[in-house]
DNA sequence: ACGAATATGTTATACTATAACTATCTTTGG
DNA sequence: CCAAAGATAGTTATAGTATAACATATTCGT
């Protein structure tokens, strides 16, 4: 099916870029958000792969795509935006950026983070969700926003990998 | 009862602090692990409150406590020792660090921390820990460590706030 | 075209963390 | 007790992440 999880297996990643792109273009002009050339260059970047990318090499991809030199502050307002919109999320424990696979709906960042090849992918569980909902509201929290980060080794990674074993 | 959170009630907090100093000296001499007299200090100064505090806090806390200047290398030492002796979790997504108040059973970093006074709550849920291991598993996914840092707001921060309404 | 608002460029700086080397302290075996 | 080995702490320098402040350029509605 092709909401399954696809960080961790093998697929045509530039149907990943092309939805993603295709997503934040439509995404922007429904809210009357600018996705300008420079913030869609960003987010392909950030889409290359399935590896959050921090901000410094996505800074020196574009240097060296560009014929002036880029400085931080481009690089970070792109990502503000981009996380403004949702379009992307970002990974606190590696300082680094990821593309949602899911931007037209808000949701929190639950991610499931490689130790060993790097990758990420984003879970969308209902049971984690309202577990975690229920625990905030049994302390008398109101949940705002909320960021799991999951690390450990991903299907292709675990010594008792199946999948060619 | 005595294992309600507290971070967000009103409470005693020189038991907080004297609690965590002793289950600290207890459990690291069982280990053998040396919680030396700096190392002490450290673990004191995050359990000042129950706000995460960054490294850069803590050591502009030692240096005024200090006759001599105190360099990043030697709180960022004691945070790494603590870390490893699991008395006191990261906040990634702060990049502050607060003390752990069950130091004695390893578990992952869950937090209600409160974006208005700044206060975190560590969280054991067994009902979340459940999901996100299902969640994992159901990726094929082994999990390592993780980590979970709820925004919001604590229930004195909260408009709707009973206690003295 | 005009002004307002938004976006980008530019320079400097703040904040967070680690590398590499030296010195001191602690433990342990002789 | 002493010396060697290992662990802890001091010191200096630097790497990595992020933002402030101000100038310029582009876009949008009128
Ligand atoms: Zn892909
Ligand atoms: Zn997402
Ligand atoms: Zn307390
Ligand atoms: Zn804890």
């Amino acid at each position: 099916m092709d909401t399954a999880p696809l960080a961790f297996s093998r697929h045509n990643h530039s149907h990943c870029v092309s939805d993603a792109l295709d997503a934040a273009t439509t995404l922007c002009t429904e809210r009357g958000a600018r996705l300008t050339p420079l913030r869609k260059q960003v987010l392909e970047l950030i889409w290359q792969s399935h590896k959050p990318l921090g901000a410094y090499a996505i800074l020196d991809q574009l240097a060296a795509q560009a014929t002036k030199p880029v400085a931080p502050p481009t690089v970070y307002r792109a990502l503000d935006f981009l996380l403004e919109q949702k379009l992307i999320h970002r990974i606190g424990a590696l300082n680094a950026y990821i593309g949602c696979p899911h931007p037209d709906h808000h949701h929190a960042s639950h991610f499931l983070l490689c130790d060993d090849c790097g990758r990420a992918e984003e879970i969308h569980s209902k049971s984690v969700s309202r577990s975690i909902q229920k625990a905030a509201s049994e302390a008398g929290f109101t949940v705002q926003s909320q960021s799991l980060e999951v690390f450990g080794l991903c299907p292709d990674c675990s010594p008792q990998d199946k999948h060619d074993a």
